[in-house]
DNA sequence: TTGGAATAGTTCATTTGTGTACTATTTCAA
DNA sequence: TTGAAATAGTACACAAATGAACTATTCCAA
């Protein structure tokens, strides 16, 4: 019996009060909202001892991804899910301490191309053996056909939610 | 083609060059986050017309999804999946702007038990009809089959979640 | 009983995140 | 060409969220 089904019961007396209110994506929205939660609150745990913390991780782990080519700020924006202004001051951190870069792109000088360094390389690499064994225990909830549905779900989930934002 | 695309190509390059890190959790992860976020953004949006944000709709509706009783300030918490800290801080808010009310629990004088005042139910049922609709938005994505299954893997790994944090 | 541990909630300093305005650059239609 | 609109990123003031310390109360084992 998780914390949740008290949210559940109160999402079903809103619906019963008020009817026009939608009881199944208000519960999609809620459970995602929690689980994000827990996550943001179990990283931050874990990345404490590195100095970090979730955003920064996010952030580190998608110009990992990059390789050397690096990515836009804009580009990096969109992968950590978080606004300019908190990428800038996010990068801000993470030059000062070493463990990114920032240069101009030739192509389009609004451009700031951003990507990684030789320290920050070491840095993913050291933290990456906990991370990964965080993640590891998420998906061993479920098993092969059950993460590709959910994934799949979820893919449409966030389309739809990108939608209705762009739409707004 | 959702700009999640490229967050994918990153993860599974990530994969390559370490391969201790999972990929399919490392998407459902972010593909919550990158939901939850936009989530939050729209719900903002919509929500500001009324002079409110997103986590004072969550608590607002954890109170109308408890009618007269009331309920604690933890509850409060798990239910909006919010710290203490700022839980405090957003009932001082709503307090302050008569929507809500603060009484000692009898039973067990630690508590504190909260409870919307009659202006705010007012208020809840002014903005349910905008908040009801955006949810429909994000419900039309789904048949009722997919939306049964969506919310049972959700809230599973809401427990798993849950659970990881516990034992850390 | 009683006193140490656990729980509930708040306070406060600090960190994290956001909206908005701004500069610089590019795009593109007239 | 050119100049108005769009795009990329940053600066900054402000808002939201957090960790840690603290008070008050309750629990519970000795």
């Amino acid at each position: 019996m998780s914390r949740f089904d008290a949210t559940e019961n109160r999402i079903n007396l809103t619906h019963q009060r008020f009817p026009g209110y939608p009881r199944e994506p208000a519960m999609l929205v809620r459970l995602v909202k929690a689980i994000s939660q827990h996550v943001h609150d179990t990283a931050n745990l874990v990345l404490r001892q590195y100095g970090l913390n979730h955003t920064d991780y996010n952030v580190l782990m998608m110009l990992y991804g990059c390789q050397q080519e690096g990515m836009t700020v804009t580009q990096l924006r969109d992968a950590a899910a978080e606004k300019s202004a908190n990428v800038t001051r996010v990068c801000n951190i993470l030059c000062d301490r070493g463990w990114m870069a920032r240069y101009a792109d030739p192509q389009d000088r609004r451009r700031v191309l951003v990507s990684l360094t030789p320290e920050g390389e070491a840095l993913v690499e050291q933290f990456l053996p906990s991370m990964s064994s965080l993640l590891n225990q998420y998906g061993a909830a479920f098993d092969a056909r059950e993460t590709v549905q959910l994934e799949s779900l979820l893919k449409r989930l966030l389309g739809v939610a990108e939608q209705i934002e762009r739409e707004l």
